[in-house]
DNA sequence: GCCGATTTATAGCCATCGCTATACTTATTG
DNA sequence: CAATAAGTATAGCGATGGCTATAAATCGGC
């Protein structure tokens, strides 16, 4: 069914809730990098006891300028603390939210090899595709994933 | 599986692959604005027979500088061709890409229907999800749903 | 054919997220 | 306990993608 061509909605209304779908992922969008560094700050201090900019910003394959940048980010939105030339740390927010990440990141690769995705490239898309995934849709997948599991 | 935690490669080469797919990501952000504009200028011209700017605008949920400024980009890009106070129009390219954008947006909304995902909110996450799926993703999307077609 | 309404373009602003270059701390080592 | 190395912060730039306000062009009705 294409998006706008088969509806029976008058067309003020078809457009808006199309537009609301854009407007949604470019939300999404602004918050996927708090995400992305918030679970790698966790992965690091999981693994080394510290997160330096270094390492993340090498993780996250940016110049280490734009690193200390989205830490500064973080600190803002309350995610993260850090004081200058130290580690950079979760706060219990930053932490939840790190630990929401990458559950959500685990089920959509999960659900990704499970409809026959090769794994590389579940990997590979899930990073982009997590971010898009509401609470609708996750719970879904891990509905689907415990169906199947329970069938083999 | 978490990312990071849990293979025997050495450190190095650990994040350099995880920087990969953070990279392949926001390359793939990229590009999303470009195919959304593609896809909605095609459906318009499907619709209206022409696309013009304040209903590209209403659609995308920008004010209308903003889609006069992505059409500039589609131009400069040779994905779109317009003269100004004149309606917008696709390239062979763009058209082509709007065909394969529209064909890969029906694809995710029917598989993550066909796991469960309630259609409102497949419409409304695959906006987001779609671009960052790639070919592999896709075939496999495309063979698991012919797969599910057979069996009922 | 002109005049008001509609549509489109332009100007100029802001925030985000990249980057390089450089300054400043901290750590290390002779 | 310097001097150098390594790590982090700051400054400043460019592109992108939003926005509002305003100018310019086109369209419709009289």
């Amino acid at each position: 069914m294409a998006p706008s061509l088969s509806t029976n909605l008058p067309p003020e209304q078809q457009s808006a809730s199309q537009a609301d779908r854009f407007t949604r992922a470019r939300e999404v969008q602004a918050v996927a990098l708090l995400e992305d560094y918030v679970e790698m700050i966790g992965d690091l201090i999981a693994e080394h006891g510290e997160a330096r900019v270094a390492d993340i910003a090498e993780r996250m394959g940016v110049a280490q300028p734009t690193a200390t940048k989205a830490i500064a980010r973080l600190k803002r939105e309350g995610l993260a603390t850090s004081r200058p030339y130290r580690g950079v740390f979760l706060t219990d927010d930053g932490a939840a939210l790190a630990d929401r990440v990458r559950a959500r990141h685990r089920t959509v690769v999960a659900l990704l090899i499970a409809v026959g995705v090769p794994e590389t490239t579940a990997e590979l898309d899930a990073e982009g595709i997590e971010h898009h995934v509401s609470e609708g849709t996750l719970a879904a997948f891990e509905a689907y994933l415990a169906q199947q599991n329970r069938n083999k």
